[in-house]
DNA sequence: TAGATTGTTAATCGATTAACAATC
DNA sequence: TAGATTGTTAATCGATTAACAATC
């Protein structure tokens, strides 16, 4: 299996293969070692030693017995297999402090570890719209459909009130996006093709409340 | 089984009761009806409707055949699941735009739909330090684990740069706290007892740009 | 060589979906 | 009553872990 094969890169396969590629980045940055075996990848993140090694394996890359992995061949495998050199240019709507956040991360100029470049931002608010943030121009809502379609933009980055959400994804979807990322707390309905990631984080906030309850109600 | 009951509760029926309860409280502010069937709200969140009636059987929920469930009495039920109006105070540390953006989901005074209020900021940056954000003080970082210890924190969120994350997880143990949000993109090293929550917002990049690549290399 | 590690196949485990009796 | 919907048990599906041959 090479890293063009298709096969296996399941949501939670490819979560975690970006999870190898943080710790690898960090190991490389601050470490003094120049190789690592999938057992002590699995040691740093707590994922089982199998799984790592089929993990990896999606991406093509190849390990030598008794010897292991190489980090810097690692780094570049997980690289290609997310495409991260072929950066991906983005719209993000919705400038408040969630998406000022994510403009913070995917706007600044030569610097894009994950592939995503945000190129331009979006808001309905008059007092934001000419401002620049990041250094990132906003504009009006009604630009996102022509302007998405001429400039050929990939990702569509949701940060609005959830009332907004769907009317925003259809503009989207209607300028030629091909994949939808959505942080407010609703359920999209977009056609078939279009790839949507959902990060409501609210949903990271009911977890705690429920494990702390359950040790709660457990102890009683 | 009723809410009491802790079986069965897995991290993705947890996190799909927290979509439950917002898109019910969206019908509640927005619809006309009263009432709901597990079909309906599968439905309308792309969730089949078997795993939504075993979800709500989690909370202890009841319904009627034929009829359904009434809206009001899910959104309690599921409240109570989660304990939300048992407000769990929280630190929040790292003030930069993710820990800003947190914060004014989490600080107002008097609307805290998770059950999770910040009471709390901490940041090492001097010209942070001192002020208010969102109506919440930022204090110095060396403060934490005695000011936790004495408010009887039970929660900390760490929003700070990843090389940093595990000191402050450290501090915040030590000030007794009994869960941690973690938005660093790092695998934290935590007693057992300890809840964890990671939300690493870069894995949905992740995500996206791994479909996004096997579309492209899928056509060739 | 011996031992550590890889990569893969088989077994297990858990989550989702199907089937169906109960009931309003 | 008949039909829709609930709630649960059984079947299926997929993800994780165990086992092991290959090899440096």
């Amino acid at each position: 299996m090479d890293g063009q094969d298709l096969k296996g890169s399941t949501v939670l396969s490819i979560k975690r293969l970006s999870r190898y590629l943080t710790h690898l980045r960090f190991l490389r940055k601050t470490g003094t070692k120049e190789g690592f075996s999938a057992s002590q990848l699995g040691r740093d993140l707590c994922i089982h030693e199998t799984q790592v090694r089929k993990d990896l394996a999606l991406t093509g890359l190849e390990g030598r017995p008794k010897t292991g992995h190489s980090i810097e061949e690692a780094i570049e495998a997980i690289e290609k297999y997310f495409n991260i050199g072929d950066t991906s240019e983005a719209f993000l709507v919705g400038v408040g402090h969630l998406g000022t956040a994510i403009l913070g991360y995917h706007s600044r100029k030569n610097s894009h570890p994950s592939g995503i470049k945000i190129v331009a931002a979006f808001d309905n608010d008059d007092s934001k719209i000419g401002k620049t943030i990041h250094g990132i121009k906003v504009l009006a809502i009604d630009k996102i459909t022509d302007l998405s379609n001429r400039m050929h933009i990939s990702i569509g980055i949701i940060c609005t009130p959830p009332e907004a959400a769907q009317g925003i994804a259809d503009m989207l979807v209607e300028g030629g996006v091909k994949a939808i990322w959505n942080f407010s707390p609703v359920g999209l309905t977009l056609p078939e093709s279009i790839v949507l990631e959902n990060s409501d984080i609210e949903q990271g906030a009911a977890f705690l409340k429920r494990r702390l309850t359950e040790q709660k109600r457990g102890k009683k």
